[in-house]
DNA sequence: CGGAATCCATAACGATACTG
DNA sequence: CAGTATCGTTATGGATTCCG
């Protein structure tokens, strides 16, 4: 019992090498453009109408808008809320786990609004020193 | 100048939308499966060689390393060193600014570890209700 | 309004072969 | 070893149409 000094397991079969390749696994599936732009949205704009999520998320077509929710969806991260009214009403909402996400994600945000000079600074150095 | 409050800008003519869009579009580039990937290998095992790269990123063909590592360059992310001996050696080291994002990312990789049970869950849940 | 379904273009990716 | 180049396939994503 080496191991496990993480804050809610009971039951773990699995190695810790299988571990990591399932926390891999998972940020593979989490960390993807829209679903980051999505928790960042309900984030600051709170529950939203799919609608309005994909007036929001810039350059989103809707078939993805759809996708991505239900990805979401799937591994918990957003609650669907349908409304029995004509017209339809669809309400989306970041679960706990979104909200944790989100969270975690912010730190990426920050780092990105805080670094965009340099960023863009080692572009146009690489492509001086490159291409062009 | 009512804004400008962040860390170090000195010459911002964009608005705050600009901006938004700005750091948008980089999360677009940077939030990627692979780079997130590399930049945890490069960030435990240190400065490493193309191949142990290779090796460590489980499913990543030799292709989408090349491609990665040279985005990840383009981006400022990582350094290339290469070192003209028979066979060829290049080694790639996180950058201050790759060393910046992954500790950002970190945070979600803390948030995948200790919610990993809970998306599990959600998961047989939705299949449940779902098409199973 | 909030999708699902269909069609289509192209970008992403993997496998293979070749090179300095 | 660390790539580049090419090819073929699959996946991704947009546009459009239709439905409850």
């Amino acid at each position: 019992m080496s191991k496990n000094a993480s804050t809610q397991e009971i039951e773990t079969p699995g190695s810790e090498a299988e571990l990591d390749r399932l926390v891999t696994q998972i940020i593979g599936r989490v960390a993807d453009k829209w679903t980051m732009y999505l928790i960042d949205i309900l984030h600051e704009e709170g529950p939203s109408r799919f609608g309005e999520l994909g007036r929001h998320c810039e350059g989103i077509s809707q078939k993805m808008l759809t996708q991505t929710l239900r990805a979401m969806e799937r591994e918990g991260l957003v609650h669907r809320e349908v409304y029995p009214v004509v017209p339809p009403k669809v309400v989306y909402s970041l679960t706990d786990l979104g909200s944790g996400l989100g969270a975690a994600f912010c730190g990426v945000w920050k780092w990105a609004a805080e670094n965009r000079t340099r960023i863009e600074a080692a572009r146009r150095d690489y492509s001086r020193r490159h291409g062009e």
